[in-house]
DNA sequence: GTTTATGTATTACGTTTGTAATCGATGGGC
DNA sequence: GCCCATCGATTACAAACGTAATACATAAAC
């Protein structure tokens, strides 16, 4: 799969969240969001699927898309390259950085603790 | 500040590490790790000194580079901006997805556990 | 049935990036 | 003092990207 652009990224986040769609649905969904012109748009889906991360099916004149590329998978791999990249490969650091910014909210640091815990539960028969 | 690209990043990492440094230097450092040619290097340190991440002094006929651009700054913006794209700004899923898919070891877990510990006792009078 | 509007496909074009080669200046060797 | 090796500066060039416009096909309107 070739990498997926920043504004390729954009259009898939919307059939993440509602699949299959029109052109036209994502269009609308990205409206607010972004100045896009409905021709950019288009351009987007269709390198999309030539990437290979969205297929679609006729549906009379228009088409539906759908995202071929699944959000989880996309997320761990570019995690996965981005903290090798940006942190030799090591989570710790990009977490302590945000603590030490105050960039970590109550919400954040109740939500690692659970799944910390979940991990030496699941992890202690080591 | 104009993007650093993943190859302009090589060679910020070099100069991170081990800097002033002259452009051979930052060759020879990258001659193990990569496959890049002198001139592309010596592009790619243009480049960044156009961006205004690296600047350099005369030493002679030679320059000697330094980085602008401090790593924990970078780190931090580029954290901020990745969890922000791809994880809609929360980074408990981040670290989810990793213990999810066995990419977390002992030490992170540790180094988690302790930076939690120290965010709280910072905190405690909320 | 013919025109028109609307979808997708193709083409466009400037910028950035990866990957260098060439140019021009200048310090070192002789 | 002149030539050459070696700097950095400039130029090159294809692919990817951002951002559309134009072309082509066909369903919808009449």
């Amino acid at each position: 799969m070739k990498d997926i652009s920043q504004a390729e990224l954009e259009v898939l986040k919307v059939l993440w969240q509602q699949s299959p769609a029109t052109a036209n649905q994502v269009v609308e969904a990205l409206a607010d969001a972004s100045q896009w012109h409905e021709k950019t748009v288009k351009t987007l889906l269709n390198r999309l699927v030539t990437k290979g991360a969205v297929s679609f099916e006729k549906d009379g004149r228009a088409y539906l898309y759908s995202p071929v590329l699944q959000q989880s998978d996309y997320q761990l791999k570019e995690s996965q390259s981005f903290i090798q990249r940006v942190f030799s490969g090591r989570i710790a650091p990009l977490v302590a950085g945000f603590a030490q910014h105050d960039k970590l909210a109550e919400q954040d640091i109740a939500e690692l603790k659970q799944l910390i815990a979940r991990w030496e539960q699941e992890n202690k028969n080591d």
